[in-house]
DNA sequence: ACCTGAACACCGTTCAAGT
DNA sequence: ACCTGAACACCGTTCAAGT
């Protein structure tokens, strides 16, 4: 068949990138495949493969997509004080997480083959997530150390994390979002509260 | 060949689960392949089918076994208050994720067909490994009613469990356990003081 | 009755061959 | 140069056939 450039690779990198999140989107991690992906753009396995290195390489990049996608949903207007915007993002981060499930949970389900590490401009969108948070958090607590506020709010947010991670797969409890929306904000009042009392 | 019951269905079984386990430990979640698991304990695939239903099957009792190491690695003597304890109980569910990291990372990793929810016993592993949690917050707050110190109890074990998620997949920073442990102690201090400050 | 192992319907990845 | 599609080395699961 051999088709000539219908598409640039450039096109063809865009429509695998589309075709591949819809199936995430659809059917989970899980459901992704080469030749799913393949089908739905109207091209063979091999064409894949021109575009991305392999199936990592894909799924870093539709992972980088989802990270920009929680950088936007966490840039809530500020209308309160600093414990009020903290508290606003998390219930953010937490419906970010229910409504696009398949997708953020397709950010931790990933596991990268032994040996290597995240790229740097992967790291660095996770770090431009964090930030907001951090700033917040040191907003409340002047005194603090820089570093100190760094690790308070990847704390503080890891257990956001953790909350939507045990609750949305119903690890932790079988009671709808309701509960889950509670779950957030004892551990973030709880946590903001101590943190900002007299140590 | 067909050899003759050499070992009874329950040896098997056992048998199963120990090769399994191996595997999991050695090389993951996504290295376990029945294929793998009949060659080392000297038979063929379709015996792992005669004691086992299904991979998902064998899955779940691996975590289950995984759950009560767990539920046995929280167990600590307690010789301070119960924040103390609560504090000594994060960092040891932090070791015991450390030092068995796919085995615990599998209990989370494994996604249950969609349509299926987790069996009933399974569900109350999870409850007895929690339920030591629940009565030390409760005993840091009596005023509380026992929903709150329910949720509470969640709320922070799920963060304390992203904590561990978030820092040993490389995701939260690129520093070593360490910064894990002083993460745990500031999310759990920071906590437990807003939850016993009078609201 | 217990166990085998070939068969089936899938994977990701590669690469000689076609246009 | 771009793209195909057969081939390779894997998966989980089933089940007729052997002992």
């Amino acid at each position: 068949m051999a088709r000539r450039s219908e598409h640039s690779q450039q096109e063809i990198r865009d429509m695998v990138l589309n075709a591949a999140q819809n199936i995430v989107i659809e059917e989970g991690f899980a459901g992704l495949t080469v030749r799913k992906i393949a089908m739905s753009i109207d091209y063979t396995v091999g064409s894949i493969y021109m575009v991305f290195e392999n199936m990592a390489d894909l799924v870093m990049h539709i992972n980088a997509k989802t990270l920009d996608d929680i950088e936007l949903a966490l840039q809530i207007e500020q209308n309160g004080g600093p414990a009020q915007a903290i508290e606003q993002m998390a219930q953010a981060y937490l419906e970010f997480a229910n409504t696009h499930y398949n997708r953020w949970q397709m950010i931790f389900e990933y596991r990268l083959p032994p040996g290597s590490s995240l790229p740097e401009w992967y790291s660095e969108k996770i770090d431009k997530v964090f930030s907001p948070i951090e700033h917040l958090i040191s907003q409340l607590a002047p005194e603090r150390s820089a570093e100190d506020c760094k690790r308070a709010a990847r704390a503080l947010w890891a257990g956001v994390h953790g909350i939507c991670v045990l609750s949305l797969n119903g690890s932790l409890d079988r009671a709808g979002v309701n509960n889950v929306i509670a779950s957030v904000e004892i551990l973030v009042t709880g946590f903001l509260r101590g943190w900002v009392s007299r140590g």
